[in-house]
DNA sequence: TTGTAGGCGTTATCAT
DNA sequence: ATGATAACGCCTACAA
């Protein structure tokens, strides 16, 4: 019965349905013999026009004949209602297929269950893994995952970030660009309240959790490999300088030189930025020069492969005249020949960790509570730096 | 003028507001002349708790001194309000650094501005790419991207399914996996007036937007390849025989050799599930068969890298003795030598198409008017099959 | 031109 | 044990 007000004498009990006009109810109040049709309330939009109409909550209650808040608590196992109660609702809910509505949830409890991840480039296969890890990781967990690509440019990442932060993600998730030497836009929002987790390419003048990958140490062990297949004049293949996996990775380096008491030769030293272009350059400038290097440690695979295929062009016996090492393990390693020695650095893993590093935050309350996680990957000597059998 | 009842005497109609106490309306009621203020209501969740306060209309409405429909309708440009309230509802809400709460407009308006990915994995060179122009062609019109993974199962498949449609978004992008025969979860969910549309591995028997790459065409340009360089026995390493690709890949394949008045040999065409196991099987057979290959048509650019990297290990030359060809263009093919004879399908462009189906389904208003978009592609003729020079 | 009121669906608090 | 209500933030039909 519905509870319709008499304009006139404003009382409701005395109302009845009294015919149709113009396919409006008409009601007439018995009180004060006032006829009278409820006005339409409001034009349906386009998007509910097409959607077909959810079960809600309200369905359920009238089904049942119960209040909204019982069926509600119903639902979610409240201890104050009845079992019967409970499992009469759960049965209707099943039978009119309720599914609740995440958006008026999230809307009251102020948490999407959603996570962002601005990532630099999709189709790097080293991100792609990164993602699916944490795809893996937020939904097994019950979260949904947000994506936006900065695609390597500064600006671009900004623009996500805002998006981002608009949408009410629980978290975000965040590989800066190789551009990206500002980071403003990171300490603009900081304060807002939500997770901010960085990895792989972190900023180390912000206190966020962070995943890292265990560049300082990967780049020793490819450097003591070389050193140990009779390398000594390794050169290293960088990206751009101001990166911090750039400046680890040459730490990791510069600790096995010392090690082998090899002294330090600053023209085998170059950055790039990753372009074909600027990886060709460095190489020719080697090549050309007086005191060539016996290896080369390319700092990711891509370059490596880059160098790689312009030496075999050059007719440049890799090992024999020049071992070549790359960083990252794409499965492009696998592929060239010889085959390209590497380290893992174990993406799918480094993205699981990130969004182990959100719930942490989360759950321990104390969003200030910044970690830092190494994850440890594995070197992978292949024929392309294997000189001795 | 709110309705708010005197917690003495429980009338609303005698209560007046008289200012306010440390920033709460005070109010006092004229009947038993009690003042008082109301409470919070509510205790704040863990979620609000962290998050930083939002300005919002309601907030630019008291700090201007008007109404929150005015403020929402000045700051959407209504025409009813003047320019003067317009600009200052502006400035204030810039100041405020208002940001509309998308979850509250996606409430009412029952859209939320979001496309949903069911992708099979997102670490695969081909579905990577296209995600990436996914992504592009949804962030270019203000479209968020939600993705799933469904790993190639299928079960995953259709709980993926479920989860996006629980989500209200307003479009769902599917891309099968290979094992789905079954399309029950889609029909399932097609009446509930949100655009499904499909893309690569489509679904036959369920009339839906789709995209597709010019599959037969692409077949039937690498087999006229092939034979064009001199091969008579031309094997197929097809995908698994229900997959609409395999089906329509083959097509060109017969096409092709129709035309050219080459009879086809059954035990040259073979299914695979994809995996290394079933493709080396295969192509042991055939290697030692009576009459074995003098060509191999892979039906993806993995399952070629596979067969290449055994035939070399086999000793085999390609393209001398078989001539190796793939389908799909993953960067792998320019890194293995001889490079793979492959045709580049526009991954990225398929991508931004699904996404331009999608909103012509959502702007033509006629969601049943289900679209198929053609993505062509090129044939990208590498050493791997090229015996005249 | 601006304000009021109610609804979108859910949930917690308070009252019964 | 259950119901009424308000709140989350935004939007629009209608009233003024």
């Amino acid at each position: 019965m519905p509870r319709v007000k008499c304009p006139k004498c404003n009382r409701d009990e005395t109302v009845l349905r009294s015919g149709f006009v113009r396919g409006l109810q008409r009601y007439v109040c018995k009180f004060c013999n006032f006829h009278f049709t409820l006005v339409k309330k409001r034009q349906k939009n386009n998007a509910s026009a097409f959607r077909k109409h959810q079960t809600t909550i309200l369905d359920i209650a009238k089904a049942v004949g119960m209040s909204a808040s019982t069926v509600s608590r119903a639902l979610k196992n409240h201890g104050d209602i009845s079992e019967a109660t409970k499992s009469l609702i759960k049965q209707v809910s099943i039978e009119m297929d309720y599914q609740p509505n995440p958006l008026a949830r999230s809307l009251y409890s102020r948490e999407t269950q959603t996570i962002g991840i601005i990532i630099p480039d999709l189709e790097n296969p080293f991100f792609a893994k990164v993602l699916s890890g944490i795809q893996h990781a937020a939904s097994t967990a019950g979260y949904k995952v947000m994506i936006c690509q900065s695609n390597e440019s500064h600006k671009t990442e900004v623009a996500n970030l805002q998006t981002m932060m608009q949408n009410w993600l629980d978290g975000i998730l965040v590989c800066h660009t190789k551009e990206t030497k500002s980071f403003e836009h990171i300490k603009l929002q900081l304060n807002k309240g939500i997770p901010i987790i960085h990895f792989d390419r972190i900023c180390e003048e912000i206190d966020t959790s962070r995943v890292l990958l265990d560049n300082e140490n990967g780049a020793e062990q490819i450097t003591d490999h070389l050193i140990d297949q009779g390398c000594l004049n390794i050169a290293v293949l960088a990206g751009p300088k101001h990166l911090y996996i750039t400046k680890k990775r040459l730490e990791g380096y510069f600790k096995s030189l010392q090690k082998n008491n090899i002294p330090t030769t600053p023209s085998l030293i170059a950055y790039t930025d990753f372009t074909k272009v600027s990886i060709l350059q460095t190489v020719d400038l080697w090549l050309s020069s007086e005191n060539p290097p016996d290896a080369i440690f390319c700092i990711s695979d891509n370059s490596a492969i880059i160098t790689m295929m312009y030496l075999k062009k050059k007719n440049i016996k890799v090992p024999q005249e020049i071992c070549v090492a790359g960083f990252g393990n794409d499965y492009t390693g696998e592929i060239i020949e010889p085959a390209l020695t590497s380290y893992d650095p174990y993406a799918f893993k480094i993205g699981q960790s990130a969004v182990e590093l959100f719930f942490d935050q989360v759950i321990s309350g104390d969003r200030a509570a910044t970690k830092t996680k190494t994850v440890i990957g594995k070197l992978l000597i292949r024929d392309s730096s294997l000189r001795k059998k």
